[in-house]
DNA sequence: CTGAAAGCGCTTACAG
DNA sequence: CTGAAAGCGCTTACAG
């Protein structure tokens, strides 16, 4: 069977609280006891049942991970991350995949059930009812990429409209004029936040979009979208994409046509996934800081989760952390 | 504060025993009386705690999930597969990414002290020792794409020799007749068997390799070997990649060097991930089976979980599972 | 610093 | 089918 603190105890010949102590970093033990126990519960190969722990003690360890589908390389980036940071905190994840849109109250009151002492929300949608059941279940929610209209719940999210500015200073200093919009998913944060910072940019300099068209984030959609745009009688000389996995596509759109990027087209992203460097694409785009992102995310759920310890009467107001995007010159612009 | 098993007994005037018995799938438990504590239970808006269940019962819902790092298109995919399924099968998956060769000892011991019913691993390496002290706990490990040396672990596991014998088969009926590899990353389980499927096939057709190089399965190690291959005195008319992100490389390669694809040199992967469809490659490639492998490592682990409740005394010998691949022929070969 | 005791929120024999 | 009781493996006041 398990070996359990009771067999330890009886062989260090100390209490059973005692095993729990030396376990319990900063529990008051004496040093000496402390090493003696450990070394016998390391010779009975003891771990202290977290689960148990989870049931008297304060947290659990466990945090809920939510993240979108992660064949989609942005997804990927901030999921292995964060999976990274999480553990590097000894922490573990629940991890929870959502598709764009998909509810998530269900899912998360599950999480809930598991006493996990936090949630970062990445993907999906949270309604307002269940971040009020979060908090007070005593596990806070951080959303990452998008900030809940209340505004009454922590968030780290990217600059997008000054991502949108750096494109477009960039395109337009380099005398592109006729200038064309690929959108990702509509309704979602970041593509309203984008788009509106693009509209901004634009008419900053009195310029004015050539056409606009309408993606999902995915390749395929980049694909499509760009071939309309570039086989339409006015053709732009410049692409903005809602994000890189859809500029992507749009490069090769732009070959399947036998145009060359930048010569007859200049092509840009949003995000510099991994692939934005690979060698046949080479794209010109704006670096969303996921390892800031992250680690902002994570202080500000320990900052939650350290606080409710203790004065319970006045939760400190939410916080919400803007990250600046930077701009990525590589050739396709 | 959070409501109680107790609180829910009182409300619906039965004992907390009825209500555990409610919330238990084939408890025993009057019709009725089940639909009323669940009522009750559903207007306070009681959950049973998932960590007290755990405590008690048998199962925590909890598996162990270790997949290689995401941002690699192969291991992303397999993890989109294996969450959703886990999460489908109503238990949550507890996420450990690691790096190609980590050893994964502690952070299993770690997911062992939060009580798993169970791990899926499919990536880094677990020794002997740890497989062992996982059954002992009655946490069943399954191998996925990989095979334990002592064979008394479950696993399942692409038929990777077979996936080499019909690309090499492809090849050789289209003519080609100066092949090359680009194995991956060295010692690895898939990559020792797929090299020594392609020497296999070679044999049987008594032609062998032009040359061979390692990457370590990344695009950027393809297009680096690749561009070796394709500058030699001798060139290759056919290329094989370990993996397909290597031939994505390889094609960017061909194509920096002004080859046609499969013009000059036929390309071929192995996994087919989504990108080896995309537009710029559309690779031909053998599709590694991850769905049916996912459902498999699932089944075997179930087997192993409720089997743990039966008969000690002997253990059913491990399981292996070979999948066959399946041979994608696009425009690439 | 240390130990005995109570309790975390459930589930599951046990005895009706 | 139902309830009272014991117990899962810990942690944490409480009293030395």
């Amino acid at each position: 069977m398990r070996v359990t603190a009771d067999d330890v105890a009886e062989a260090a010949g100390v209490s059973r609280a005692m095993v729990s102590r030396a376990f319990t970093e900063g529990a008051p033990i004496a040093a000496r006891k402390r090493a003696h126990v450990l070394a016998v519960a390391e010779s009975l190969g003891y771990r202290p049942n977290r689960i148990a722990r989870g049931l008297t003690g304060s947290q659990t360890g466990l945090i809920a991970l939510v993240v979108g589908a992660v064949s989609r390389p942005y997804e990927a980036w901030l999921l292995e991350t964060m999976s990274r940071e999480i553990r590097a905190a000894r922490n573990w994840p629940l991890l929870l995949q959502v598709q764009p849109g998909d509810e998530l109250d269900n899912a998360l009151e599950d999480a809930l059930a598991y006493q996990v002492d936090g949630a970062i929300v990445a993907a999906g949608s949270v309604s307002p009812a269940l971040a009020e059941r979060c908090r007070n279940s005593g596990a806070p929610i951080v959303m990452v990429g998008r900030i809940m209209p209340g505004g009454d719940t922590d968030a780290v999210c990217c600059d997008n409209r000054l991502g949108l500015e750096l494109l477009v200073d960039h395109l337009a200093s380099s005398g592109r004029k006729k200038l064309a919009w690929i959108g990702g998913t509509p309704e979602t944060f970041s593509n309203i936040e984008r788009h509106d910072g693009l509209m901004q940019a634009l008419a900053r300099r009195g310029m004015k979009l050539l056409a606009a068209r309408q993606g999902d984030y995915s390749v395929d959609s980049g694909l499509a979208q760009a071939l309309t745009l570039l086989t339409a009688p006015e053709k732009p000389d410049a692409i903005l994409c809602g994000n890189d996995a859809m500029a992507l596509g749009a490069i090769a759109a732009a070959r399947r046509l036998g145009l060359s990027v930048p010569g007859d087209v200049a092509i840009t992203g949003f995000d510099d996934i991994p692939a934005a460097a690979w060698e046949p694409y080479q794209l010109t785009t704006v670096r969303n800081p996921v390892l800031e992102t992250t680690r902002e995310a994570l202080r500000l759920l320990r900052q939650r989760i350290e606080g409710r310890s203790g004065t319970h009467d006045s939760d400190p107001a939410a916080e919400i952390v803007r990250l600046s995007p930077e701009l990525i010159i590589r050739q396709s612009a």
